[in-house]
DNA sequence: TTTAATACATAGTTTTGTGATGTATTGTAA
DNA sequence: TTACAATACATCACAAAACTATGTATTAAA
């Protein structure tokens, strides 16, 4: 099974909260969390990762380091003060969304059973 | 508050689930049933609904069916079989993909405070 | 009589994740 | 030592899905 349709929008979030909780994380590491953390639910591939990751630099959520491990590069992100405003808000609407949509999806009959 | 990317993939699910709760029910309808149970937060539009009915419609999910008020026609939908059945897969792997991002989201820590 | 609401529809655009591909280092198993 | 998997970055072409804008037409309200 395959939610592709459903992980839109949500990938930013995702990335802003994980380095909200790490401090600073690397891209690699990212996909590794995501996918311990949701029991191989969701596999963000790297198509996705990197240019999310990018959007999210060029707009100053977040910032890049690069570190070398032997000779080969990692590029550490963490949040910067906006992104930590963004982070807060951006969790917030999606919690209110999937509430909005629970609530839609569940409700077994509109309250109106006496009307 | 715009939270269009966040609806992607729930669309069609949203629908299934009307018409499942609902029995039959038209496209102008079905807006109107959205923006009352989300209390104005999400508003589906027109360009989204009908190419999504139409899509719902050639899965033979759904079946249509023309009823004239007056001179103006409305095209009631109801779900088929198989709709019912994709209908109970589609919230289920909603909610899952719900619950996980829930998780991944608002886990204070990762299980190793003491690693 | 004009505007808003009802009711359908589609074409073009944008957004965003994916697949495919590319480069390169490092660890492991044969 | 040699091949393969894992690590680690990146980009391009593609696809899916919702939106904007536009169009047509009826009906109700101002």
């Amino acid at each position: 099974m395959n939610h592709t349709e459903l992980l839109k929008g949500t990938l930013g979030t995702i990335i802003l909260c994980l380095l909200e909780e790490k401090g600073r994380m690397y891209g690699y590491e990212i996909t590794q969390l995501v996918k311990e953390k949701s029991a191989d639910a969701i596999l963000i591939k790297e198509g996705s990762l990197y240019p999310a990751l990018h959007k999210l630099e060029a707009d100053g959520l977040i910032v890049s380091e690069e570190v070398f491990i032997g000779k080969r590069v990692r590029k550490y992100y963490s949040l910067t003060k906006p992104g930590k405003k963004a982070t807060k808000a951006s969790v917030d609407e999606l919690l209110a969304f999937m509430q909005t949509i629970h609530n839609l999806i569940t409700s077994e009959l509109t309250p109106n059973g006496a009307a």
